[in-house]
RNA sequence: GGCGGCGUAGCCAAGUGGUAAGGCAGAGCUCUGCAAAAGCUUUAUUCAUCAGUUCGAUUCUGAUCGCCGCCU
């Protein structure tokens, strides 16, 4: 019986209200809990622009991956999909309703679609490399790769050097091209086909409007006290927590690379160019739901009770 | 009022007597262990306006309008 159970994602970008249309869902459903599918949202200590759920907003409902990994720690999709779908079998074996929530579209791919049994990050490596393109450019790289896994590279812009890092990272610690690796995928959890996947689609223009209030709420807030605080506590710039919206310009701030203001300004500007992204994302997966309009409009969430009552 | 400078896409900005660089924004997209990351594509039939010179003007000339600076 299980097996016919259906488990949700509310996924869409950041800013549309998915969490409140989420524990909307599990209210209704009576019996759901959520997990967390949001990449910064993982980590503990970063707070103010991290768009948490307060306790209030939560509703009683359990959350899960939320707050849970250090700050310092580089958490990854991997991991995050071994975490997630142990949840999933956790939740289940207990009678309730996992609700996947948040827009890190690429998290929950890693756990439908399961990566090629590759190698962790190796995070000297990585560091060697990062000097490398410090001083050669990220072309060099891609020359690198062109050399030890050409099929790899061809499918690779010389500039991305993310990807191509991965691919070094891949043959050096396996001996094999990723491009051999790759099509090996794992097999996708049994659950994986039982996840009903709904997008949030809100007006752009309001959304837009939306995020940039949100900004200047978290500096507001004090953001940049709590980022202060972070680094005096030894938490590096480079580390991926202080990476995330707002932290990262906070950072160049107080380095002295830009001006409070501009400092604001850009972070409005990265999370408009992230959600438009994350729309993208979203946008052609023939398997998604689409709700028009923001998780917190009664107007909305109807249309997600229609499917329901399907 | 006089003199000088400027006026190129939503913004910043280069440029030339021969058919408008680039950046940002916007739009579209990619994504196989950093993904709130990284990368890709696309966007001016037109250079304030009008008239003139010219085979040809955004570029030269004149006028008009607007902005900025200095002087009185």
């Amino acid at each position: 019986m299980i097996k016919n159970r259906s488990i949700y994602a509310i996924v869409g970008p950041t800013a549309s209200g998915k969490t409140e249309i989420g524990v909307e869902l599990a209210l209704r459903l009576g019996n759901g809990e959520i997990i967390n599918c949001d990449s910064v949202q993982i980590y503990q200590q970063i707070q103010i622009a991290t768009a948490k759920p307060s306790e209030e907003e939560k509703k009683g409902v359990p959350h899960h991956l939320i707050d849970y990994v250090s700050p310092e720690i580089d958490y990854t999709a991997a991991k995050w999909a071994e975490d997630a779908a142990n949840k999933i079998v956790e939740i289940e074996s207990r009678g309730n309703v996992p609700i996947l929530v948040g827009g890190t579209g690429f998290y929950l791919r890693a756990l439908r679609e399961p990566f090629f049994d590759g190698p962790k990050a190796d995070k000297e490596l990585r560091k060697r490399l990062t000097k490398t393109i410090e001083k050669k450019g990220a072309e060099h790289l891609h020359k690198i790769l062109s050399r030890i896994d050409p099929k790899s590279a061809a499918k690779l812009f010389p500039k991305d050097y993310v990807r191509t890092m991965r691919a070094i990272e891949v043959y050096f610690q396996t001996g094999k091209p990723m491009s051999e690796l790759q099509p090996k995928r794992l097999d996708p959890p049994e659950f994986a086909g039982r996840i009903k996947i709904f997008a949030l689609n809100p007006p752009r223009d309001i959304l837009y409007k939306q995020i940039n209030t949100r900004a200047e709420k978290h500096f507001r807030n004090g953001l940049v006290e709590e980022v202060r605080k972070l680094r005096e506590h030894g938490l590096p710039d480079e580390s991926n927590a202080l990476g995330a919206h707002g932290y990262r310009r906070v950072c160049e701030y107080l380095r002295g690379e830009r001006t409070l203001e501009s400092a604001i300004e850009q972070t409005k500007q990265d999370v408009r160019n992230y959600s438009k992204r994350q729309i993208s994302w979203f946008r052609h997966k023939e398997e998604v739901i689409w709700l028009d309009g923001f998780g917190n409009e009664p107007a909305t969430q109807q249309q997600l009770r229609e499917y329901l009552d399907q």
